[in-house]
DNA sequence: ACCAGTCCTCACAACCGTTA
DNA sequence: TAACGGTTGTGAGGACTGGT
């Protein structure tokens, strides 16, 4: 009682002395500054700023308990929220913006499922978080620390943050495994041996055991590529052709192939330096691989130019032997046929490659009834590993895979033979589809039988009812694509009434240097500025 | 005891990005 | 688009310290 009295009139004389200084704007002003730097110095502190966050959360909820109090806060936030959003932005400022914005490619990369994606794709949480924010789920639902390392990539494990693509961040917030997740779904690609990796496309093909011929040209003057017709998937005999290459006397040794479809055809497929040395490498390499093995190819170490160049000069006689050996390769009548035993001096400076045509005389498998086409055609991609199965329960369609594969952090899959070879066999794998559902419509409603078929007159009848080739209208180009689009047209213009404007718009990628800034990001990896974009000449 | 200066703490407001 | 919650700033009360 004593104590309370002395305090109270000390203090009530301290505090108007207080406010008598504060009240001059000049003092206040520096204690203000003064508190400011000591309180953000102070909120630096993590454990300081978590204290006063829940501090500030637990109060701020009992607060808004009070009813009035919330209608409060809510008009007054609601008031100055509409302000915000109604602000109109100078168009300078606009453009800024938009000058930024564009220069955003998609280098973000989901934590699940290595997929690439633009910023807004994309939201990024604390690892802590996710577990944290449990509270309100059921058990069942609650995200455990195994389940998050079971979906994150085990190399991005360590970080902090997570960053995930909006498809996976719903699967993983409901509890389930994201259809794309690498681990979950088994899509990562395998690890390729550097020999194999760093192949050339002939040495690739010559170690392939599939070779899929496509019509690959360059259009307009930007070179762009493109597939004309369809592709031929032809086996190959892996090991008749990695034998049949010759082998320069030294290691490093670089000869000239030509690779034909046909040795009567004048041009090549291909043509290229390689190194024997290293075709013989990776065949080796891809011998002892899962697919490899399935398909019984094998190597004779014996002809390995690898063993044979550590040995001496005079050696060169036994190779010749054992060249002769070996059973002649096929094609005969052809006049053409390409000299193993050339001597190496007229190999090294002859202008005319070794031709050879491995895929001749072999009988083309249809892509969509040889099931490892892909993997065995391109072993710098697969190593010959097939591709994934992912558990039960997970369904993914080929463009589902195809979509993860070339979206992939890893860039391997985005090779222009390789996506132009995936775009023909997904459009063969929809035709069939189709076809297969179009039969099965027709098949209930009028039976079809095989005699039907084989009459002339129902064919006819099925074409003119459009059931017949309606299933092509999903494949762009064709002539049931364009019947569907006019159908549309149409279909808009008895709604809406004719047209009036029509634009025509073109992406004009080759002067889009922030697009090139972009590419060379995400494909090499390396940072480009935009000057040095407009320099690329096309 | 008184005074002046400085620092600390608290509640709340304001702002703002994110999300349902 | 309202609501939520993270962050920062503000104003007030009050404690501590050192000097007179």
């Amino acid at each position: 009682m004593v104590a309370l009295t002395g305090p109270e009139s000390f203090h009530g004389l301290h505090f108007a002395l207080h406010q008598k200084r504060r009240s001059d704007p000049e003092y206040l002003a520096q204690q203000l500054s003064r508190d400011n730097s000591t309180r953000r110095s102070r909120r630096e502190d993590p454990e300081y700023s978590a204290q006063q966050l829940l501090r500030e959360n637990s109060t701020r909820r009992l607060r808004r308990l009070d009813p009035e109090y919330l209608h409060n806060e809510s008009t007054r936030d609601k008031l100055t929220q509409q302000k915000r959003r109604s602000i109109r932005v100078p168009w300078a400022k606009a453009l800024e913006t938009y000058n930024n914005n564009i220069k955003d490619g998609p280098f973000h990369r989901c934590y699940s499922c290595d997929r690439l994606f633009f910023a807004t794709q994309i939201s990024t949480t604390d690892r802590d978080k996710l577990i944290k924010n449990n509270d309100k789920k059921s058990d069942d639902k609650k995200i455990t620390e195994e389940f998050l390392d079971s979906i994150v990539l085990p190399e991005l494990l360590v970080d902090v943050e997570y960053s995930f693509c909006s498809t996976c961040m719903t699967a993983i917030k409901q509890k389930k495994y994201p259809r794309f997740n690498i681990n979950h779904s088994n899509l990562r690609f395998p690890d390729v041996p550097d020999v194999v990796k760093n192949l050339t496309p002939l040495a690739e093909r010559c170690v392939a055991a599939r070779i899929p011929f496509m019509k690959i040209e360059q259009v307009s003057f930007d070179k762009q590529l493109k597939i004309k017709s369809g592709v031929v998937n032809v086996p190959i005999d892996v090991r008749k052709t990695v034998e049949s290459i010759p082998r320069p006397p030294e290691e490093s040794g670089v000869i000239e192939i030509s690779l034909m479809r046909r040795m009567e055809y004048k041009n090549a497929y291909l043509k290229e330096m390689i190194r024997p040395a290293d075709v013989w490498a990776a065949a080796r390499l891809l011998c002892d691989t899962p697919l490899y093995k399935r398909e019984n190819i094998t190597m004779n170490p014996e002809m390995d130019p690898n063993v044979l160049s550590s040995t001496a000069t005079d050696d060169m006689n036994q190779l010749r032997i054992a060249d002769s050996n070996r059973p002649e390769e096929p094609v005969p009548g052809s006049s053409e046929l390409p000299d193993r035993h050339l001597p190496e001096e007229t190999l090294l400076d002859s202008t005319d490659a070794v031709r050879f045509a491995p895929g001749e005389g072999e009988n083309p498998i249809p892509m969509y009834m040889d099931p490892y086409c892909e993997e065995l055609a391109f072993p710098t991609i697969w190593f010959g590993h097939p591709r994934g199965v992912p558990p039960k329960g997970i369904r993914l369609s080929f463009l589902d895979h195809i979509n993860s594969e070339i979206r992939r952090f890893d860039r391997r899959a985005c090779r222009p033979d390789h996506i132009l070879f995936l775009h023909k066999k997904a459009q063969i794998e929809q035709l069939t589809k189709q076809v297969n559902i179009v039969l099965r419509k027709s098949a209930q409603t009028n039976n079809i039988t095989a005699a039907q078929v084989r009459n002339k007159q129902f064919i006819d009848n099925a074409v003119n009812n459009d059931s017949a080739y309606r299933f092509m209208s999903a494949i762009t180009g064709s002539p049931a694509y364009f019947e569907a689009q006019k159908k549309k047209i149409m279909a808009t213009v008895r709604q809406t009434g004719g047209f009036t404007l029509f634009i025509t718009m073109s992406a004009a990628e080759t002067h889009w240097p922030e697009l090139l800034v972009i590419l060379k990001k995400t494909v090499d990896k390396e940072e480009d500025n935009r000057e040095q974009a407009l320099e690329i000449d096309f």
